[in-house]
DNA sequence: CATGTTTGTTAGTAGATCTTACGAACTAAA
DNA sequence: TTTAGTTCGTAAGATCTACTAACAAACATG
């Protein structure tokens, strides 16, 4: 099968064109289309796809027979349900032919990987301790853990996923990642060129957006929020991650927050959503309100009123965006204990008053599922995209 | 030739497929892909379109006398350079053989409209009064223009575009226009019906940032931003406009703008951005400070603080947008007089003064130059978008 | 004047889907 | 038990697309 290089789909759109189609390929975009309505729903007959895809059963057979040739596709026996006519021979993804392996690099002192299936489902993880390294000892620890979870692989691996903090281009180079200290750090060439695996570097939010969309259930337009050391969002419109014009949307952390200052931040300015309600600030705040507190009741109002005021921080910068984009989907993604209730409550009723109620009214702003596996997990959806089109 | 229902294009992307294609969908996108390359460049050779879109000279060859079958592309004699080799005959986009009528819904006293030519130059253009005429006098209003309007065409009509006020649906209905008194007006198949022509409708701050898109030069993602008697704006991202969840993207009027409170708005709550800048609301503090003011010099001093900080409040909303999209380019359709200079000037300060300067350095922010005309030019685009899958 | 180049067309090939037709295998009713 | 009807998967041939190869026409250059 093909393991390098993306399937070039073909789908219409309201743009003007910008390349030539040729016939073969339009066999990629149908195959694409069977192994996408397979992944999605499993178990199904080619007579089903060929209802479900539009295309006819001879083409849809034609489509399977080259999916098995490639070992991505299998048969499972015959349908039991009673049923008239000859019973329908059942099809599924050939989900255990191939794994997927995955770099987390946003965790601030540790970075994690993953072998996971083509679900999706994390089968084996590992990790190793950053210990401070910079530049080229970072890049050395992240081949090294690589190694690692590429030897804990009990199957062909289809590719590499990484998400990396920082701006990353879509050549996945890395542009700047000042906590792992790299400048133009072309992560996914050394690695594709060190491992001979296909490899996609992305945004660490970005990733964690595109796991949202592709495990989390509904199809909308979706802004992830993700708080840990720092503050970065993923936005996915139509169905496609944003990546902007500098491969930097989704950088709100040093965006000022309100008209009334705030506290200094790291960059240098004042009242930044990040010096408001990154993972580092909140939980020292909350430890100074704990010390200073005399009773246990007293420390609860502070800790609630530093919650409420960050999560009204972040409605505060959301709003404007919700407004433009007219979202209707925010997800947030960090440690619960600070963001589920207090925050994400003060963060949504921000949100909706500043906001026209008409248009946001049905505006849902919940925690992902995800849990810490997010990055992980979404760097698998790049390789499953980028390697079979599918997600 | 086709004069109704979008051609069906087809592209790779980086999005799973949800449609089958067939041959005869390929074809569509290369004949697309050639009236686009000659839209774009014009006066080329089967030869050149050969050489700039991949295809062989036999099929540009084919798809141009197709073409030229419809009268959507014409020969235009032999290339005079001296060239080795047979002269080539050039060829253009039939430009005189079909004109497009667009409607500009979007004054609060009148509509406007015109004939364009398929370069989305105005040919002629007409008026009429609203006359505070409301839903169905409203709808008759605009009958009754684009009657007036079709009239004036003097080649075929290829389409007919319309930017108005309010949410617009994908279908061309208007959910909701307060100005207008229309809820779940379906103009566009109501227009249709009147006309026999192809009618597409749309919102009209979406129809002007096609306008900038297509005739402004830069392929970059664009925000544009109108001021009027309310404050909208366009989105255009990787190519394509934004028409959110709800249809309702751009709709930043009524987000409040800052943490220090601000004017009463008339949608009840107090510091909407349409509070601070709306026409109406500048020019009547631009009258009354005059009004108040003992000398011209004083006048002109308050008016500058005015200007100013409407830019500065239009600047902290959009802070968080261009953050968020990593947007680099902004522009501004409205009065000149009020937009021009200081109000602009202070709108990028406060832009960059509110965001990482590293991401958003080469942010530029203008006013449109296509003047007073953009939403009907805008509206022409879509037609042509819709007609010809050219842009 | 011969040579090389470029243009646009004709003829035939390869690849993709489709329609039509058919055998296989099952359920349900006579 | 037989018959009819249904559904599945496959085979053969038709249609549509763009491609390659080859060629005549028309020009510039040495």
């Amino acid at each position: 099968m093909t393991t390098t290089g993306a399937p070039r789909m073909i789908q219409d759109r309201a743009l003007r064109p910008t390349a030539k189609v040729l016939p073969e390929h339009i066999r990629l975009n149908n195959r694409t289309l069977v192994l996408q309505t397979l992944y999605r729903t499993g178990l199904q007959s080619r007579a089903d796809l060929a209802r479900e895809t539009g295309l006819t059963r001879v083409t849809v057979s034609d489509l399977i027979s080259e999916l098995m040739g490639e070992n991505l596709v299998i048969e499972l026996g015959q349908r039991q349900e009673p049923r008239p006519g000859k019973p329908a021979t059942l099809l599924d993804i050939n989900r255990v032919a191939f794994q997927i392996v995955t770099l987390d690099l946003s965790g601030h002192t540790r970075l994690r990987g993953a072998v996971l299936s083509l679900d999706g489902v994390v089968l084996s993880s590992s990790g190793i301790d950053l210990a401070d390294a910079r530049g080229e000892a970072a890049y050395d620890k992240v081949a090294e853990l690589l190694a690692q979870v590429i030897a804990r692989a009990t199957a062909p691996i289809l590719g590499v996923g990484i998400g990396s903090p920082g701006i990353v281009d879509r050549a996945g180079v890395v542009r700047n990642a000042p906590n792992l200290g790299w400048r133009d750090q072309p992560l996914q060439a050394r690695l594709q060129n060190a491992t001979g695996l296909p490899v996609r570097v992305v945004n660490d939010a970005n990733a964690a957006v595109l796991a949202e969309h592709s495990f989390g259930g509904a199809d909308h337009d979706l802004l992830l929020v993700k708080v840990g050391h720092g503050v970065g969002a993923g936005l996915l419109i139509g169905g496609r991650a944003i990546f902007g014009e500098r491969f930097a949307a989704g950088e709100i952390g040093h965006v000022v927050v309100g008209t009334d200052d705030g506290p200094l931040c790291a960059c240098g300015k004042s009242g930044c959503l990040e010096a408001w309600l990154s993972v580092p600030r909140l939980t020292s705040a909350i430890q100074d309100a704990t010390d200073a507190a005399t009773t246990a009741a007293e420390a609860e109002l502070v800790i609630d009123q530093i919650l409420t005021e960050a999560g009204r921080r972040l409605g505060i910068i959301l709003a404007p965006v919700v407004g433009a984009l007219n979202l209707l989907e925010i997800v947030l993604s960090g440690p619960p204990e600070l963001l589920d209730g207090t925050l994400s409550a003060a963060t949504v009723e921000t949100i909706l008053s500043r906001t026209m109620a008409t248009e946001t009214g049905d505006l849902t702003l919940r925690m992902t599922e995800q849990g810490e596996d997010i990055v992980l997990r979404g760097a698998a959806v790049m390789v499953l995209s980028a390697q079979l089109g599918v997600s």
